[in-house]
Parts: structure tokens; sequence; C-alpha cells
RNA sequence: GGGCGAUUAGCUCAGCAGGAUAGAGCGUUGGCCUCCGAAGCCAAAGGUCAUGGGUUCAAAUCCCAUAUCGCCCUCCA
């Protein structure tokens, strides 16, 4: 609806210039709001105002000049006024609204899926945390946050691949072969003094516990070194693993887990600095090479390989997001903590020394979770060890709570993640308000069914019976539902969608506890049980995108 | 010290390519089940949009300072 008022003002717009009532001008963004007065009308714009200064001319003479140059050809309007300073005030028919309806009805799951994207592949990176521990609660944001991305960007017609980066190749390898090794030695009864810079958790100690009991010949005759790297390779491998039942379980599925390892053959990362240096952008410095990121804003050049000769995390990150172009991705949107944000000039700056325009790649921050029971935080130490795993916050609250907790947020705040709040089955959990109103729905339908009703479709019913007030607010906010997704994807703000949803349950248990949908009124009952199959249809498909489940009942 | 981000109702937060009387949830107070699901609805109270300046017809939204909080300033990843 708001594409077909925008499209209208740029015609009356063109033909007021044509007639001479207006001066030729760039028209800017058009912007069509819902006002917040009905009075109001269903929808508004500012453009004559925003015309004003251009024009010369008072915002309300503008805004008659447009308003007179309106040709409504679909026959949209009930009526156009204009009020206040001059803002353009449409009022839609009630014919015309109702209509919009067949539109959900045909499409049906697919109502809200565009081809915003034409089919431009993406690829979505996340999650991507080192294999040297289980996921806990401050991977489970980003990954839920990575997931629905990818969600909205496949509604929205882009082809997307999801990707999880495994730092395999570093230091920390090592270190966790190492901390594992000592555990075992520990639970040969031998007397070890752990090291501070091992691996604490408990989960290190259950590691070795399998090994052992696997492994236990072989363990003898292993010299030390072979020992370590078999260790590394057992426990990042069984980590992984690991991680990976942890995703199924929260519903995310990866296309790709790429090796940071990859990135070393054939000399790759050699080769791709040896080109930067080439181009200009490394230099020398004793043994040390520094890539001369300032030269795109950075605020001092960072090092690629270190004096020892070993190549640095950025390097390996400029050879892997030329990898992922290569591949063929026409974007690329990386996820990333907040913790980060300091890198991202120097990424920026690898992608400008590729040849790449910025615009292919978009980082997304996401702020850290503050985990709470009963409103006290939970403590909780990565020095120690001790921390809340994905897995128990899945098992205690749940996938749906959990995922749906996690993106009420702007990405780039903070925000409290209660465990008993989301536990709780009552009002002051959101997910299940909307999870309600879905059920509700369905609950309706089933009821309709028993009395002999089946469930219209849209060329069954009487439409025009839909002509209550909270009829048309429906109808409103359903009609919103495309152009919501078009924002999100557009924006890659997720959090929107809950905001949606909430509304959209908000609107439909208003208009229920006010109306009655079964009654004696045959064609009045058909027509709302039409309405509310609408309604049960955008919240499944919202909760879809969401990766939450929308039940038939609960 | 430098950089980035935040500051909106008692609490947690939306809103921010400037627009009409600043919103939601929770909490508080008071109502609504002989009737399709009360995990619901209705109503009320609650605000100097951190502070001070600036830009203009119009600022929570843009600019500059200040304050407070958080994160980052590894040849770690």
């Amino acid at each position: 609806m708001k594409k077909k008022l925008t499209q209208l003002l740029k015609e009356a717009i063109h033909h007021g210039i044509e007639k001479g009532e207006l001066k030729n001008c760039e028209v800017p963004f058009i912007e069509i709001e819902s006002p917040r007065e009905n009075a109001h009308g269903d929808y508004a714009s500012n453009i004559a105002m925003m015309l004003a200064s251009g024009q010369k001319k008072n915002p309300r003479k503008i805004a008659e000049s447009i308003v007179n140059s309106i040709e409504d050809r679909e026959e949209m309007l009930e009526s156009v006024e204009i009020a206040g300073p001059g803002f353009i005030n449409f009022f839609i028919n009630q014919k015309f609204w109702t209509t919009l309806l067949k539109e959900v009805d045909d499409l049906a799951g697919r109502y809200g899926t565009s081809d915003l994207g034409r089919g431009e592949k993406v690829q979505v990176e996340f999650v991507s945390a080192n294999p040297t521990g289980p996921l806990h609660i401050g991977h489970a944001r980003g990954a839920v946050v990575g997931d629905v991305i990818a969600r909205i960007l496949e509604t929205s017609g882009y082809k997307v691949s999801r990707e999880y980066y495994i730092n395999d190749a570093g230091n920390q390898m090592n270190t966790l072969g190492k901390s594992v090794y000592y555990r075992i030695l520990e639970l040969s009864g031998e007397k070890v003094d752990f090291p501070p810079e091992c691996y604490q958790g408990e989960y290190i100690i259950d590691l070795a516990k399998k090994i052992q009991i696997k492994y236990e010949k072989e363990l003898d005759k292993k010299e030390c070194d072979d020992l370590t790297s078999f260790l590394t390779e057992y426990a990042s491998s069984s980590i992984l693993a690991g991680i990976k039942d942890d995703l199924r379980a929260f519903g995310i599925i990866f296309d790709c887990y790429f090796s940071e390892k990859e990135l070393y053959k054939n000399n790759g990362v050699r080769k791709l600095l040896e080109d930067l240096r080439e181009a200009g952008f490394i230099y020398k410095e004793g043994e040390t090479l520094w890539f001369r990121t300032t030269d795109f804003g950075d605020e001092k050049d960072r090092v690629v390989v270190r004096e020892n000769g070993e190549p640095t995390y950025f390097a390996a990150d400029i050879e892997y997001h030329k990898n992922k172009f290569d591949r063929g991705f026409d974007r690329v949107i990386d996820i990333w903590g907040a913790d980060h944000h300091g890198y991202i000039p120097r990424m920026y700056a690898g992608i400008k020394a590729l040849g790449k325009d910025t615009q292919c790649l978009n980082i997304i921050l996401v702020q850290l979770v503050n985990l709470l029971r009963d409103g006290l935080p939970v403590a909780m130490s990565t020095r120690t060890g001790e921390f809340v795993t994905l897995k128990e916050v899945i098992d205690e609250v749940g996938k749906d709570a959990a995922r749906y907790n996690f993106l009420m947020r702007r990405s780039n705040s903070h925000l409290d993640f209660d465990l008993e709040l989301a536990k709780r089955q009552s009002n002051e959990n959101p997910v299940y308000y909307v999870q309600y109103a879905h059920a509700r729905i369905k609950s309706i339908l089933r009821m309709a069914e028993e009395r002999g009703f089946a469930i219209p479709s849209y060329s069954e019913v009487d439409i025009s019976l839909l002509d209550l007030e909270e009829e048309r607010t429906l109808v409103k906010v359903i009609n919103g539902f495309p152009e919501l997704i078009e924002a999100s994807a557009r924006t890659l703000e997720p959090h929107r969608i809950p905001f949606y949803t909430n509304d959209l349950a908000s609107v439909f248990h208003s208009y229920y506890n006010k109306n009655r949908v079964i009654s004696d009124n045959m064609e009045l009952t058909k027509a709302r049980l039409f309405l509310v199959k609408t309604v049960g249809i955008v919240l499944k498909n919202a909760l879809g995108i969401l990766g939450v489940s929308a039940p038939e009942r609960m």
C-alpha cells in the first residue's frame, strides 16, 4: 500500500511540473507514514513540506497542486486531505482495503516473500567460535541474529549461504591439546600444576576421560609431540561435533564450515601478502610486515606477519574474505561480537585493498548479553571455565523462548536475558503472547469446522461485511507485513519482526475480545473466519522467519 | 589519554534519511469469564527524550560541547 501511494505521489508531482504548477526539481525520498491519529488518515506524507524550500512556496499550496494532480486509477482512495502545515492525508476506501486480503489468501505461506534480492548471492558468516569449548550463552545471540538475517534475506529473494569459520590454525589449538594432555596426566595419578593459560573448563576433563578409556594402550606408545597433535585433533573435532549438535537443536543449520587451515594450503596467505606488497599496501620493518591500513582511515598500521615469521589472524582474515568473493558471493555479511568493533576499519581496509567496494561487506555487531536469573546476574568466568552453555539454555527455556528473547532488541544494544522469565509461561514472557494468538486462531477455525463451517477462501466470502474499525486496523497491519520484511532485509534488522508480531497479536486479541467470529449470521461468520485465517497465515509466516514454532494448540 | 557506542516512563527497551498530542512490554491501581482458548481484554496513573548550546517553519531524531556508563586501544584470536 505504501508503495502504491509513493507511486501515486511521484506521478502527481511530475504532472504538477508538466502543468507548470511546480518547478522542476529532484523529487526526494518520499516517506509515507501511518499516523497515530485516525483523523490524520490511514497514511500520510510530508512531501509537500519537503519540497517547500526548493519550490519557494507555501507547503499547503504545494500540497494542493499535488493532490489535484493525483490520478487514482485503482480507486483506492476514499478521500485525500491537506492538514496542518502541509501534510497530505490519505483515507483508503473500505472496499479497496479488504480486497488486499485476496493476496494473503492466494500466497498463503509465501505471503511476505519478495524478489528484492533478485537472486543475488549473499553469504552470512556467524558464530565462528573457536572449537576449544562448547558454545555458551555469549554465542547464542549472534547465532540467532545471523540465522534470522539469513532467513529474512532468503524470504526476500536472495540466495543465501550460512557459513561458520573455524579458527583451527592458531595458537589456541596447541593450547587445547596441551590442556587435554595435562588432564590425562592428572587422571593417571601424576601430580601436575595445571597451567593457567590452559582451558579450565570441566569439559576438558570429560574429554580426557574419554580418550583415556578409548585409547588406553596407544597413549603409552606415543611420543610427546605426536601425542599433543593427536589430542588436539581429537579434542577439536569432538568439540566441533558438539557445537554442530547444539546449533541444530537451536534450529540453525550451516551450509558450510570453513576451516582456517584451508587458507594456508597452496601458500594462499603468502601469495596474497606478496600481491598486496607489490600493490604497495605492505611494507617491511625488520622481519615484520605491516599493512598500511592508515591509508584507508584506520588509526594505525597493522601487522600481518610477525617478527617470528608467523602471519597474524588479520592476514588470514583478508585471505578469507578474498576467498569468499572468489567463491562468487556478491555480498558478504559478517556477524561479530561488539567487542570486535575496533577491528572494523582494518577489515574494510583489507576489502578496499582487494579492490572491492565497501558495499560488498556488511558487518553487524551484536552486543553482549547479561545473563540473569530472577533479576540477579549469573556469575560467569572464562578464566575458571564456568559458563552457562547454549545447550543448558535450550534445555531449560526451550528453543522458541530463547530465540524470541534474543531477537527482541536491536543487535547493537545490550540485552538482558533472564532465564526464569524466559522459562515462565506467563504474560511476562512475550513469545507466548504471540504463539497464543496463533493457537487461539487455530482453535477458532477448528471450532468452526466442528460446527459445519468450511474455512472459506477469498472468493467465497462477502468481504464488504468486514467494516468494523478493528477489522480495518487488522487489514492494515496484515498489509504492512511484506513491507516490514523488505525493510528488515534492507536494514538487516531482525528485531523489527518481534515488534511486528507482538503488534499483530495485540490487534487480534483485542478484536477477538470485542467481537464474536462464529455467530448465527452465516455470511458474517464466513467473512470473519476468512479474516482470522489470514491473521493466522501472517503470524505463522512471521514466526517462521524467526525460527519460532507456531503451535496449533498450547 | 585516544577511538567507538549508549543515555527516552519505576524497570527493560522501540522510535532516529527532522514532522501533527513521544510509544510498547513488564510492574502499579481498578474493572471484564452462564458466550469461539483469561497464556487474553478494557481503563488509569506514570516523561524536562542525560545536560547546555546550535542549525530551521519544525529536533528524541542533525551538529558542537559537557557529564555518566559500557566496549576497544596485542606482533591474541
